[in-house]
DNA sequence: GCAAGGTC
């Protein structure tokens, strides 16, 4: 029997078609990657009776980078990135192993049903799969098709079987449309940020940003920001004036009317319709109408929609909820999370997902009226192709959620109750009057049913005192016209929502993208994030979007973006040739980049207002090796030691702090040591500014301390102070921290173990000799005389910590406190407490054989 | 250390 491998984009796409093919009959295993499922199944292919085997990437497997020496930022100039520099593409996901992962299921297959996305990135990872599959594929016999490739619209029983019934083949221009926009996207974002960065970090010292990026699809997204914050600075306000008319009838309390001038600039020409309003004592009403208005059901929910009312309404913001909707999605709450389809597939069970619903208090009433009047036909929304609207899946409560889990699942579910409610009708009624020659009108809305509103009550009527009864004819009392001064008003900073808005519009990003560029610039310090998530642009980026106006506007117009695309669809479309179109467009851009750095001094000029010089940066720290002058510490992002007279920076290592170490002098380079530490529980060491950046060995890497260098004798090195192999990580040696007195300790130099041990001691040194069991150094302790642990009040002993009898109890394992917990090891903080090398002592070995990695 | 696009 002859056998076809089918490939989705993704795991769930995999089981959701391999179900509707084998209807529901197909066996399932996991892959040699752990993500991905391969579902089997028999059919019929082509007339034939065959095996299915149904399985999935996790999007793209490859991704386009440079080769690896032109990743060095010292040594290329970013202008090479534009042509010179050779491009390969390696696996994304290392870790995934989806190349070897595909070839062992292709391997032996006749037939391949290429079932990823139908869009243009789908197209693209086609081929990629392609590439990896066909040199194991079975030969084809003759000239037979064995490629195939699934065009479906949407992930029902109907599209799914027609595509399977139609199938064609890759197309190739979509797919070199894609590989046009990563190049392009890689070598015009890596050179400009290349070179923006290193120019202004060179220059200034308190940017306060480790990167200053540039991206067609961020930059623009600043823009945006930066553009309303332009509008706000840039605003004067206007007096206006308008009348105010109070009206009554009997004993009513009085109305109030708006003009139907509404408003005018001239206080004279105001005050003139004021006399001619006051020459009447009455007021006329010249008609009353009534209309019967609806305020719409919403479409089903896409993302892009979940995005905006969960920055709107919930305060969460973009990245956020994308994690918390993926969590929903993986338990089981929602259905899939990232879709840009507003319609429901025509046999979507909407009342069997509402039926879910029935029994929550939070909307039961709804739910079961609905389902006792029937359901309300969804809105058409607009389909895709690509998943359904966000739904609910099954019932949860506040309580196996958590809190932000509840509040999205919440508004998930009352969303989709509302797509299958009534719309909202209310009454809206308009008195219009006279008073003089002036028309007045006053206007209310008045609650018919509330439909959808009731499961969404923020977009409720809001309750009015209702509108005196009245008709043509009637007259009321003027109480009172006056002229009222009012001021027009700036407008606020971008909302998130509005950002999303904004960016959807102008195709920047797609929907799962647009949380990533928003994230991006408030990382890269370009933008904070307000109260009610309002994005304000910080000076680095007011300056960035000013400087890219002044020399090449179109360097952060949202055009960048759609003008690049237009070009790429006509490769997808095979009306343009990819090499081509790609040439064109890099020349373009190589030309802007050439002009942008000869003009960068006009970008330079606006960032001299607001940030300062190197040299004018930081307070002194530590003596330069080269001429004995104090360096300036830094500690702005990126931290770095900046000697003025030399000119030459110097960078530390981040996310922690330095200080002078006793003015104690690097014997290679007689640059003063600093000591850097990571915080109160976290690790420290000696580090040299010079060596740290020149690393003196050839086996020592840039920006290490002094616990990782090999010098034979100094007395700060790996080498003095190395006890034994680290008890966690591969590779990593236990360093004396000889700073930590009286609490001392070890930290491994590469992982964030701590060992603490002798807690008082008042001298703590590495022995020369080595443990006869273990073979890490020994350590030679000086106990205090009033609290020596050991017997007989003796206060001195040399031993190994990891085997001596009288040391064991004096041993306890911990974890360094790191500023990001997403360091190295952190994850698992707190199961090492108190493991020490009691339990399960991993034999540390010889400290010269573990040393021996670094001297090559 | 860089982009943007997939997705885990």
């Amino acid at each position: 029997m002859r056998t076809v491998l089918m490939v989705a984009e993704k795991p769930s796409l995999a089981q959701s078609i391999a179900k509707i093919l084998s209807k529901g009959s197909c066996s399932s295993r996991k892959g040699l990657n752990g993500a991905c499922s391969v579902h089997d199944y028999t059919g019929s292919f082509q007339g034939q009776q065959v095996r299915f085997k149904m399985t999935s990437v996790c999007g793209h497997i490859l991704s386009l980078d440079f080769i690896g020496k032109y990743n060095n930022w010292d040594k290329v100039d970013p202008a090479e990135l534009f042509s010179q520099a050779p491009t390969e593409k390696r696996e994304a996901n290392p870790k995934l192993n989806m190349v070897k992962f595909l070839q062992v299921e292709a391997k032996g297959c006749d037939y391949v049903v290429l079932w990823l996305d139908c869009d243009k990135e789908g197209e693209n990872i086609c081929f990629e799969v392609l590439d990896a599959i066909e040199p194991v594929m079975n030969k084809p016999y003759g000239r037979e098709q064995t490629v195939y490739r699934a065009k479906f619209s949407s992930i029902t029983d109907t599209d799914i079987w027609k595509a399977m019934n139609q199938l064609g083949e890759p197309n190739r221009n979509e797919a070199l449309a894609v590989d046009a926009r990563q190049e392009l996207d890689l070598r015009i974002g890596c050179a400009f940020t290349r070179f923006q960065t290193k120019y202004f970090q060179g220059k200034y010292g308190n940017l306060d940003s480790s990167l200053i990026s540039f991206g067609p699809c961020q930059t623009p997204t600043l823009g945006f920001c930066v553009e309303r914050h332009d509008k706000i600075q840039s605003f004067k306000p206007e007096t206006y004036w308008v009348i105010q008319a109070k009206v009554f009838k009997g004993r009513d309390s009085p109305l109030t009317l708006d003009w139907d001038r509404v408003r005018v600039f001239d206080r004279e020409v105001g005050q003139m319709f004021v006399n001619l309003a006051k020459t009447s004592r009455d007021a006329r009403v010249e008609s009353v109408s009534k209309k019967e208005k609806a305020k719409q059901r919403p479409q089903a929910l896409n993302t892009v929609e979940m995005l905006r009312v969960a920055s709107s309404s919930l305060g969460m913001g973009p990245q956020h909820t994308m994690q918390i909707a993926e969590r929903l999605y993986t338990q089981g709450y929602i259905s899939y999370p990232r879709t840009e389809t507003t319609h429901y597939p025509e046999a979507f069970d909407l009342k069997g997902t509402l039926h879910q619903q029935a029994n929550n208090p939070m909307w039961a009433q709804e739910v079961k009226a609905l389902l006792a009047a029937g359901l309300n036909r969804p809105r058409k929304g607009s389909d895709a192709g690509d998943h359904p609207p966000i739904t609910p899946m099954r019932a949860a409560s506040e309580a196996e959620l958590g809190s932000d889990g509840w509040r999205l699942y919440e508004y998930i579910t009352r969303h989709f109750i509302a797509t299958v409610s009534e719309d909202c009708k209310y009454l809206q009624t308009t008195i219009d009057f006279t008073i003089g020659t002036e028309g007045f009108s006053c206007s209310g809305k008045t609650l018919i049913s509330p439909g959808y509103t009731a499961v969404m009550p923020w977009q409720g009527i809001p309750l009015e005192e209702a509108l005196p009864a009245c008709e043509r004819g009637d007259v009321f009392t003027v109480d009172e016209i006056k002229l009222l001064e009012k001021q027009t008003s700036a407008p606020d900073y971008l909302t998130e929502a509005e950002l999303i808005t904004l960016m959807e519009k102008h195709g920047i990003g797609t929907d799962a993208s647009i949380p990533v560029h928003i994230n991006n610039i408030c990382q890269r310090n370009y933008v904070t994030v307000e109260n009610g998530r309002k994005l304000k642009p910080t000076n680095l980026g007011i300056v960035l979007v000013h400087g890219y106006y002044k020399t090449d506007a179109e360097l952060v117009l949202p055009t960048i973006r759609s003008a690049v695309e237009k070009q790429l669809t006509l490769i997808a479309v095979g009306k343009a040739d990819y090499r081509q179109v790609l040439q064109h467009t890099l020349d373009i851009f190589k030309r802007k980049f050439h002009y942008f750095v000869d003009s960068i001094g006009s970008m330079d000029e606006l960032m001299e207002v607001s940030f300062s010089p190197l040299a004018d940066s930081g307070k002194p720290l530590s003596r330069c090796g080269k001429c004995h002058r104090f360096m300036k510490y830094i500690q702005a992002k990126p931290s770095r030691l900046h000697c003025s007279h030399c000119d030459e920076t110097y960078s530390v290592p981040q996310n922690g702090v330095i200080k002078l170490y006793k003015e104690l002098r690097c014997p290679l380079d007689d640059f003063e040591l600093v000591l850097w530490t990571s915080g109160s529980r976290g690790k420290s060491y000696p580090l040299c500014p010079y060596c740290s950046s020149n690393p003196p060995f050839r086996d020592m890497k840039k920006g290490v301390g002094c616990n990782e260098c090999t010098h034979p004798s100094c007395q700060h090195s790996l080498v003095s102070l190395g006890i034994g192999q680290c008890v966690e990580c591969e590779g990593g040696v236990l360093v004396l921290d000889p700073t930590s007195a009286p609490k001392w300790r070890m930290a491994c130099n590469r992982c964030n173990v701590l060992v603490h041990f002798f807690e008082h001691a008042h001298r703590v040194q590495v022995a020369a000799e080595s443990c006869d069991a273990c073979e890490a150094s020994l350590v030679a302790v000086d106990f205090n005389k009033t609290r020596t642990p050991l017997p007989a009040g003796d206060t001195q002993h040399t031993g190994c910590v990891f085997c001596d009898p009288l040391f064991q109890d004096l041993v306890e394992l911990k974890h360094a406190a790191m500023r990001h917990p997403s360091h190295r090891g952190g994850a698992r903080r707190g199961r090492g407490r108190g493991r020490g090398r009691r339990g399960n002592p991993k034999k540390p070995k010889d400290k010269m054989a573990a040393l021996a990695a670094y001297f090559v």
